[in-house]
DNA sequence: ATCATAATTTAGGTAAGCCTAATTTTTATC
DNA sequence: GATAAAAATTAGGCTTACCTAAATTATGAT
């Protein structure tokens, strides 16, 4: 039944699987935000998508949808794409971090296998995009990475800077600004009482950031021991 | 009422512009069979394109259709596209002249402004893809190549290889393991009387090859004084 | 000029993906 | 445990871009 696979089911995919590495299901107004439609499409597609031969999703009635296993690799071949695509754009073709996520977005769709291997090749085989998200490799498998929010850095503690949110341009010109990026070793200066507001120190620059506890929340970290 | 323009439309849009070229109009059948669908089909495309604020083609019942200037621009902006993608992916990335062409015809569609920016100027401006057809500059203008069918050549006479079919992989891994690519010079050995069959010598290799006359009127050279 | 054939158009349908409005189910609060 | 709000689903439609079959128009050979 799922012989090719069109370009809005791969983003539907792509939204299940990040919104289900935690384990729990996506909700279907959870993906109607994220792919900017309605929920009424959401349950539609939602349904189809548990219906295809292999399906691709486990769905059941107002509880949300996880990907199956053929769902899963489906997914996955889609974000190594992307995050290839990114890496690529960045070291080959001088692209900022905040402009390649977009193009990323639709060149996905549009590549081919061998343009795949080739640009995994042109590489040397990457293992992480320019935000520091782990890109699948070609047996798509990942490798597990042992990481914190930093937000839940304590004060005076350092740490090591491993993904940053990848979505928001504006958000990466920000970090970039002050040097936070995969790699960056920061430590945390102090966090205010009530909003949990955190000033942190880049040691590489030198300079100072602050940075509120919803993005703190999206900041992976490796704590220095 | 042209806003975004859909992929199916940009091919439709190359088509035409394609079968043009020579003056006459693209007729229904020959676009069908282009673009792999059916007539009626396409009878119902180029109404609509007729019918746009600007229209993108002129067209006459059972007359065929011809681009008019807003739609050129529209169809010289993919062409554009779809070339620089083919020198870029043989520049950077290795591939064989016939294995882009597939390639750019997807990806042209998922090409950002931006990027058909960056791949130019990493190519610093390239002026012809690597079948030797002319890449249509930033305002789009395409410069004018004196140009003749290799089947005009006379017995015994040189020219210079301009331009070779692009599409078909095979034809271009023949042309390719005698060395005629653009640039190439060669020499009419002999032409068979009943069929128009060609024996050429490439100056470059060495190598003597024969070409059919359908061949022949597909590839443009530069007769040498 | 006639008439068969080829080319094109019209008519009527389908599938994918989206929409809004109405309805149902779940959940959270009193 | 009733009930209001939130979440999800169903129902009915729409657009794009295809299709086949039937009807029409153009062409070219007698
Ligand atoms: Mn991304
Ligand atoms: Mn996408
Ligand atoms: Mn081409
Ligand atoms: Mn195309």
């Amino acid at each position: 039944m799922p012989q090719k696979i069109s370009e809005n089911i791969q983003d539907y995919l792509k939204r299940i699987y990040e919104f289900t590495l935690s384990g729990s299901r996506a909700s279907t107004n959870q993906l109607a935000q994220a792919l900017g439609i309605s929920a009424a499409s959401v349950t539609n597609m939602v349904q189809k998508l548990s219906k295809t031969d292999p399906p691709y999703v486990t769905y059941e009635k107002h509880q949300g949808v996880k990907l199956t296993p053929f769902g899963q690799q489906a997914a996955l071949k889609i974000i190594r794409r992307h995050r290839l695509i990114e890496i690529y754009l960045v070291e080959k073709l001088g692209y900022t971090w905040d402009e390649v996520h977009a193009e990323a977005e639709v060149l996905e769709h549009a590549m081919s296998p061998l343009l795949e291997k080739r640009i995994d090749a042109a590489l040397d085989h990457p293992k992480f995009d320019p935000h520091g998200d782990p890109i699948p490799d070609i047996n798509l498998e990942i490798p597990e990475i042992e990481q914190t929010a930093l937000s839940s850095l304590e004060i005076g503690n350092k740490g090591r800077v491993l993904r940053v949110p990848n979505e928001d341009p504006q958000v990466l010109r920000y970090l970039g600004k002050f040097g936070i990026r995969p790699g960056a070793h920061i430590k945390l200066i102090s966090r205010t009482p009530y909003d949990q507001t955190m000033r942190i120190k880049i040691t590489e620059t030198g300079n100072e950031a602050v940075i509120g506890p919803s993005l703190g929340n999206k900041i992976s970290i490796a704590k220095d021991s």
